[in-house]
This record gives structure tokens, C-alpha cells and sequence, in this order.
RNA sequence: GCCGAUGUAGCUUAGUGGUAAAGCAGCGGUUUUGUAAACCGCCGACAGCAGUUCGAUUCUGCUCAUCGGCUCCA
């Protein structure tokens, strides 16, 4: 059977070929099927360019006719190596396959009864042969490629990328294709990717003010505009109220701090390359703080403690600095400036599962409360060969905490997928994963353990037997970053904002300037209520501020004109068309009421 | 940071080796409006710095920024 994978990973190998035959000097390396499609790395020895792209699909299409079956060829490793002799990469791979004591099986795409014998291919030492293609591959192909639809395929994009994926390795230049089981899919596909473009934050963001960049204030630095610091005040009164309920205490702390603190906590080897770097006054290094962690804990050491005093919950809208890499920046989702809504939960080894259990619960409570169901909760764990360069060398502890972590997400019955070398250096972490409008992959929030720093920095509470121990320390975000989740707020609701979170709640167009004190008085009275309102009272047509409204995606509106004045009420309109004729009084109650349910 | 592409007014777009065009927005006026764009006028731009050229927004180089990826990542 041909399924899609095999059918993208066989244009993979027809889109090799078709390179090959343009650039006889270029050497292929793998090409792999992918989400949407495929794609297949080069070294050229000349740059290409995507104005190159026609004339290798071109090459594809009249190739692909000739492609009756992928057959199957074993070759020793030894022989391998001498058909791909020009071919490092290949090399490579197949010395790889050889050291993991695995077959060496390469693939003939082309007429069938042509395919070639090893010896012929030992002796030809190339890839085209026999009007077909043969290439390095364990295999996983459509069974007659010359039948997969033309028209359900078609060469995307160029972009660079690093040999197996390790920036110290030279960057190959990478050929991205779409493929799909039909013409339709394709189409639909490239359709939903337009619509998609419309709900980018980066584009609603600036269509409805909510945030900006600027050339002199710098990259990756956004300036949020009153729209956005709405949005941003609203969810940090979420977060305040939902925290103080789960009894957090509230801390604030400084952004930069000494170099010694972050030698203490042993950041800095971890993220000196993403820090700012320090400014020195006085001889000293300062650091613009890249994470809340070391202050706060800071604030666990500035007393002693108690097993009394534990869980200790601190919490802050912790604004950090990081100099992400200047082609690593995506609009709010990566920037250099960011506000978490961070916490630091000190508790004992008996606490940790209760504590663990409820942040996790505050995060679901958030994603229903927003509507997000497409997420996944993701377990990072460390990897055991990196110990000591990119997590704390202490074997015991990661197996313990990990045991833990992952008892409470089965326990809590939390679905989740467990992945190997994404966690913190200091411990194990749940991350939430979320993806952006154009399908780019983002760490929403995180929920992670930290049985490292605490010892480090001497942190201890004095337990019943009247021994000194140290906490383990929880990290949560439930709400990530203002940058991030407001970025992804924007392309969740597509800009319509549910009434609780929308910059402007309630617009009030009155039909002429005739009643704009009418308006005005109106629209105070609801301010008085803490409702968003806004005057829309322009010299314009009533159609041009209705438009206007709308396009603001402002939740709701209410006309006013002669109607509304002699009968003393007015008719509360919706995004969705819906109407309502209610007394000013009530209209007061009714949306206030709204927005203190966070409707 | 790396590979590739792109950069015209606040926004969306047109265009050229020889004075840069328009719509929206903004401003001034007229109009007094009943559910997605009233009318008239005005203001406003070739990302920056070099080079080639009689002349560069257009060609070349560098810088900056953005976009698509890679790497990294909350």
C-alpha cells in the first residue's frame, strides 16, 4: 500500500535525482518525509537559489515517469563505501551503519528489470544509472512512484541546515517539497496556510494595536502598545487572584544582580551565552537576570526557615532578559525581553507530590478557561550521557525526581508524551507544547523540578527532629510568558478576544454628533463600572464607525440615536450579529457581570 | 549565529538608470449621518552607508531589520 509517508519519502529520492542530474558535483545526504511533505539536503558546489526550484521540479516531473518500483539492493558495507566514494556524507552514514553491525541497503527507483547489481554499481560509482536512481536507504517507498498524482505535489522552499543537525557541522542547503495523496489536499493545504497567515500575531498584533517593535529600542524588545498592556494587566489579575487562592505569597525582586549569585546558583556556565553581558560599576560584574530563580531564592534564604513555613509558594511577574540569537526571534513568541509568570515552591519530599499535582491542575483550569485543547504535555527528562556538561551530575537524584514527576502525571491520569534530553539542568520538567497559527511548535508553559540549586545556595529549613534539610524547589508558569501566551492568545481567538480580556469591551456609536453628550455620559457611566468602554463618536457615517468596530473586533456595541434617548434604553449588539434591548441600568449589570465571570 | 529571500509614506500596494503613483489612515473643511468605507482639499516614502554612472529608489558591495528554515529555546 502507498502511504503518504512512503510516497513523500519517494519524491524525496526523485527530488535527489533530479538534483543530481542538473548538479552532477552535488552530493546528496538524506531526505527524509516530514510533516506536509519532504525534503532532501545537498552540498552544492555552488549556491542555488529559489529561482533554481522550477527547473528541478521540472527534472522531477519528467523523471518520475520512468520510476516503475523501488527495489531493494544489499550491499556490503566495504562496497557501499566504494559506490558513494565521492560522497562523504554517504560515507558517513554507512560507517555508521557498519559500527551498529546493520545491513547496508540501498534503493533502485526506475524502469523495472533494470536494477543494477552491486558489482555494476561498484564499477559505475554513480548514483544515475540504468535510466533510474539509486540511493542509500533503509527503505519505506511507494510501490509505483510514476503513479503518485502530479498535480498532489511540488517543490516548496529553500533553506539552509546544518549536517545532522549539529551547528558545528558545515550547513547543507535544504530543498523542502509538499506532497499530499491528491491535487485537492495540496490546494486545501496551501489554502489553510493563507488563512492561517491572516491569524499570525505578528500581522492581528499590528492590525489591532497591541504591540510594536522599534529600530532603536532594538530587536526582540517589544513595545506594548495600550491594547496590549490591557491584555497584559488581565491576565496578570487572573494570575494574582488564582494564585492567591492557592496560597502564593507575592515577592518582587531586582533585574539584574551581582555575578557571584549566579556562580552561586550555577547558572552561568549553563546560560552565560544567553545572557546579556555584564555591565561593571564599582568593580563589580552586574547581570541583567536571564531567570527569577536565584532572587527568589534569595528570598527563602533571608530568614530562617521552618518545616512550618513549607510549602513557602513565592510568586512574581518576573521580567527577564535573554539574548536569543538575532535569526532565532519570531515575532512575541521569541523575544529578548520577557514576563513570566513565575513561582518558586519550596516544599518537603512529602509535599512535592500534592504541590506538583495542583500546579498541574491550575494549568488545566487556565486551558479551559481559554478554550485550548490542542496541547501536549510533554515530560523532559535528562539524559544520562550528559550528565556533568548539560545537567547536574547527580545520577541518584534525576532517577528519584524523575520517579516522582512521573508518578503524579499517571496518577492524575494527565496524558502525557515522555521525552528524553529536554530538561532544565537543575531537574525534570512538564512542558506544555503548543503550536503557533502557521504550525510552529512553542513551549507554552512549564512546570519543572529543581532538586540542584537549592543545595547550592545553602537553602534549608529546620525540620521537626530538628535537623536542618534542604527543599526541593518547584518552578512553574502556568501562564509562560506575557510575550508568548499573549502571542498565542492572538492566533487562538484569531483577535476576538473574549470580553474579559478585549482592550475595548463596549463601543458606543452615536448616530450623529447630536447625541454625542449623550454618548458621553453613557459611556462614563460604564467606565464607572470598569467597563472598557470607547466613544466612537467621529464625524463620520454610522456605517464607517460600525465598520470600524468591527474591525477592531471589539466584543460588543451599542448605537445611539433618538430611539435610544426617548425610550431611555439601547440595543447591545455581538460580534456574531446577536442583539439585545436592555435598560442602561441593566446593560451595566449584565456586562459587568460578564466580565467578572470571564466571559 | 548560519543558509536563502525581502526591504517604496503609519498600513496595503504600484513603478522606473532621468521630478515616485495610488487607496486606507492622519490633518483641515463641507456634511449631521440608523448597522461594514459620505464628499473636497492637504500632509506624508524609495531602510542606512559606500561604490559604479553625467545621473542610482532602480545596478554592485557592506550594514541594519524582517521573513522562511537550521541551531537554540519560556
Amino acid at each position: 500500500m502507498n502511504n503518504i509517508e512512503h510516497i513523500r519519502h519517494s519524491l524525496a529520492h526523485l527530488l535527489a535525482a533530479a538534483a543530481l542530474e542538473i548538479y552532477p558535483d552535488a552530493k546528496n545526504t538524506i531526505g527524509p518525509a516530514i510533516d506536509n511533505g519532504f525534503y532532501y539536503d545537498f552540498e552544492f558546489s555552488s549556491p542555488i537559489t529559489d529561482k533554481d526550484l522550477g527547473k528541478i521540479e521540472q527534472k522531477m516531473r519528467e523523471l518520475i515517469k520512468h520510476w516503475q518500483i523501488f527495489e531493494k539492493i544489499e550491499a556490503s558495507a566495504a562496497n557501499a563505501k566504494k559506490i558513494f566514494s565521492d560522497n562523504p556524507y554517504k560515507i558517513e552514514l554507512i560507517e555508521d551503519l557498519e559500527k551498529k553491525n546493520e545491513q547496508v541497503t540501498l534503493y533502485f527507483s526506475g524502469p523495472k528489470g533494470k536494477t543494477p547489481t552491486v558489482s555494476e554499481l561498484v564499477f559505475a560509482k554513480r548514483m544515475t544509472v540504468n535510466g533510474g536512481f539509486v540511493d542509500l536507504c533503509r527503505g519505506g517507498h511507494a510501490d509505483e512512484p510514476s503513479k503518485i498524482q502530479s498535480g498532489s505535489w511540488k517543490l516548496s522552499h529553500i533553506a539552509g541546515a546544518y549536517w545532522r543537525g549539529d551547528e558545528k557541522n558545515k550547513m547543507l542547503t535544504r530543498i523542502y517539497g509538499l506532497a499530499f495523496l491528491s491535487k485537492e489536499e495540496l490546494e486545501k493545504f496551501e489554502k489553510d496556510m493563507e488563512e492561517a497567515k491572516k491569524r499570525d500575531h505578528r500581522k492581528l498584533g499590528q492590525q489591532l494595536e497591541i504591540f510594536t517593535f522599534d529600530n532603536d529600542v532594538g530587536p526582540g524588545l517589544p513595545l506594548w502598545l495600550p491594547n496590549g498592556t490591557v491584555i497584559i494587566e488581565e491576565l496578570e489579575k487572573l494570575a494574582k487572584e488564582t494564585e492567591f487562592a492557592a496560597g502564593y505569597k507575592r515577592v518582587r525582586t531586582p533585574h539584574i544582580a551581582k555575578e557571584s549569585m549566579y556562580k552561586t546558583s550555577g547558572h552561568l556556565p549553563y546560560y552565560e551565552d544567553t545572557m546579556y553581558p555584564p555591565m561593571e560599576y564599582e568593580g563589580t560584574k552586574y547581570y541583567l537576570r536571564a531567570m527569577n530563580c536565584p532572587h527568589h531564592h534569595k528570598i527563602f534564604a533571608s530568614k530562617p526557615m521552618s518545616y512550618r513555613d513549607l510549602p513557602l509558594r513565592l510568586a512574581e511577574y518576573g521580567t527577564d532578559y535573554r539574548q536569543e540569537k538575532s535569526g532565532e526571534l519570531f515575532g512575541l513568541m521569541r523575544v529578548r525581553m520577557l514576563s513570566m509568570n513565575d513561582a518558586h515552591i519550596y516544599c518537603t519530599e512529602e509535599q512535592f507530590a500534592e504541590e506538583f499535582r495542583s500546579v498541574n491542575e491550575m494549568y488545566l483550569k487556565y486551558f479551559k478557561l481559554f478554550g485550548i485543547d490542542r496541547y501536549v504535555m510533554r515530560f523532559s527528562t535528562h539524559d544520562p550521557k550528559r550528565l556533568g556538561e548539560k545537567y547536574v551530575n547527580e545520577p541518584l537524584l534525576w532517577a528519584k525526581t524523575e520517579d516522582m514527576v512521573r508518578k503524579v502525571l499517571v496518577d492524575s491520569k494527565i496524558p502525557f508524551v515522555e521525552v528524553p534530553n529536554e530538561a532544565a539542568f537543575y531537574g525534570p520538567k512538564m512542558d506544555v507544547q503548543v503550536w503557533s497559527a502557521i504550525g510552529r511548535e512553542f513551549t507554552l508553559a512549564t512546570n519543572q523540578v529543581d532538586f540542584a540549586v537549592p543545595k547550592r545556595f545553602n537553602l534549608a529549613y529546620t525540620d521537626k527532629d530538628g535537623k536542618e534539610k534542604t527543599p526541593l524547589c518547584i518552578h512553574r508558569a502556568p501562564l509562560g510568558t506575557h510575550e508568548r501566551t499573549i502571542g498565542f492568545l492572538i492566533e487562538h481567538y484569531a483577535g476576538n478576544f473574549p470580553l474579559w480580556l478585549s482592550p475595548v469591551q463596549i463601543a458606543i456609536a452615536p448616530v450623529s454628533d447630536k447625541f454625542n453628550d449623550y454618548a458621553k455620559t453613557l459611556s462614563d457611566s460604564l467606565r464607572k463600572a470598569d467597563i472598557r468602554a470607547e466613544l466612537y463618536n467621529s464625524n463620520e457615517s454610522l456605517g464607517k464607525k460600525i465598520r470600524q468596530i468591527k474591525l477592531a473586533k471589539i466584543p460588543y456595541f451599542a448605537v445611539i440615536g433618538e430611539k435610544e434617548v426617548e425610550a431611555n434604553n439601547l440595543t447591545l449588539e455581538g460580534r456574531s450579529g446577536d442583539k439585545e434591548t436592555l435598560e442602561i441600568k441593566n446593560l451595566i449589570s449584565k456586562v459587568a457581570d460578564e466580565i467578572k465571570n470571564r466571559k
